[in-house]
DNA sequence: CGCTGTCTTGAACGTCTTCAACCATAGTGG
DNA sequence: CCACTATGGTTGAAGACGTTCAAGACAGCG
């Protein structure tokens, strides 16, 4: 049992009515997770839907290789564990806390149960899955690039456009990514990441700060798809 | 206006009502495409919800670089344009038929009103989505193996499990891909995809045939995931 | 203080791309 | 019928690029 207003917060739930909204305060849970700390393993059953109400979540693979590789870097708003409800798979990766995270949880039952009784649910749904489609198709097009320059680059500029902050030229954006979670998302090592990375440091182009990375050339940062190191 | 057997043939809408049939086929259309003709254009408006009932289709970008990338091999049964129109983006891609096809249209207002008459297509919709969604994260991770040899055994790999038809040790792919296409969808040049294919089709390891691909040697297929060329 | 984890740098090696050429096939028009 | 063109496949050699291994810097934390 949880305070109505926590719910009022996720997008999804946002525009419910006082019934639903009181319905899903009975029956959801608040989960805490500190940094670092997992939240589920690859193959585990799915038994809740986890909606990260504060924080940041990551899903990532660990090939046999040993190499990472970063689904995705879930932001507060988003669900996890989602997809594989509603089609009944257990679960494709892992995830963990990327910052500190707050996550409401509904279980199976309870989130079939939602979609049953509540249609208007199923739209935000659907709305909620299309965006994390677009997101795996840039990823896919980031991964096609030639030359990891190019793959940073592209990614940087993916995550400029979903949750870059402008300013004054300049666009800061509030992710902090160890070089080796770059190196997972972009198909690299860590190596190489460091080495681009520091010689675009260097260059003025992007500054990796604690909170994030300040990319201070935009135009510049364009330029260095599709060409070599 | 087309026959409600077609329609019964559609996976979705196979356990529809006799109304709800018999709805759709007043307004829906049947197209056909040749093959290599263009569905849509990428940056195109969605106009339509498209789902392949026969043939193939394939959607793809082509880079600034000339490079085009495959973001996916349509079987029928599945649907193209559909994201777009759920979430009103423009065509993020191109489309064109990688087999003669025939395709079942349904008009954007159309398709919207069959959401809201008849939810009982939403769940479909929303299964169709997770299974795109699967196919996309296996991209990722395909994409994500270090070596193209790598890349290549898992794309065939993937096939194999969604599509393949086991005989007697070997399996078959039947999916007619160039060696261009392969590149496109493991990020990486054609000459590469070539050497690397002629070893195996020597090595009695796959085999490029008219209709597709025999794995002769699926075990020894799978060994080469994560070792170089 | 020593430990751990992230970041960093250098050098050697191996893979992939690039460029260039060539073969085979099918379709076209003279 | 034959040149002519287009397309897909193929091969070789050179060089660029990324990985790998090895080593060290640095900060935070017990």
């Amino acid at each position: 049992m949880i305070d109505p207003d926590e719910i009022r917060k996720i997008p999804r739930f946002a525009n419910l009515g006082l019934e639903e909204m009181q319905w899903l305060s009975d029956k959801a849970l608040l989960r805490h997770y500190k940094l670092g700390e997992p939240i589920f393993f690859e193959g585990d059953e799915c038994t809740h839907c986890l909606i990260i109400i504060q924080g940041e979540a990551k899903v990532f693979k660990v090939l046999e290789s040993g190499r990472e590789i970063i689904l995705g870097i879930i932001q507060s708003g988003e669900a996890i564990g989602e997809v594989s409800l509603l089609d009944g798979t257990h679960l494709p990766a892992n995830a963990m806390a990327h910052k500190d995270c707050t996550v409401f949880a509904l279980e199976r039952e309870v989130y079939h149960k939602l979609l049953k009784k509540y249609p208007a649910v199923v739209h935000s749904i659907i709305r909620d899955l299309t965006l994390r489609m677009r997101s795996l198709r840039i990823r896919v097009e980031t991964l096609s690039e030639q030359g990891v320059q190019s793959r940073i680059s592209q990614l940087l500029q993916s995550f400029s456009r979903e949750i870059g902050r402008s300013t004054s030229g300049s666009v800061m954006v509030p992710v902090r990514l160890s070089r080796g979670e770059i190196a997972g998302m972009v198909g690299a090592r860590i190596e190489t990441v460091i080495r681009i990375m520091s010689r675009w440091q260097k260059e003025g182009i992007v500054e990796t700060l604690d909170n994030g990375f300040l990319i201070k050339e935009p135009a510049k940062l364009a330029e260095m798809v599709g060409q070599g190191d």
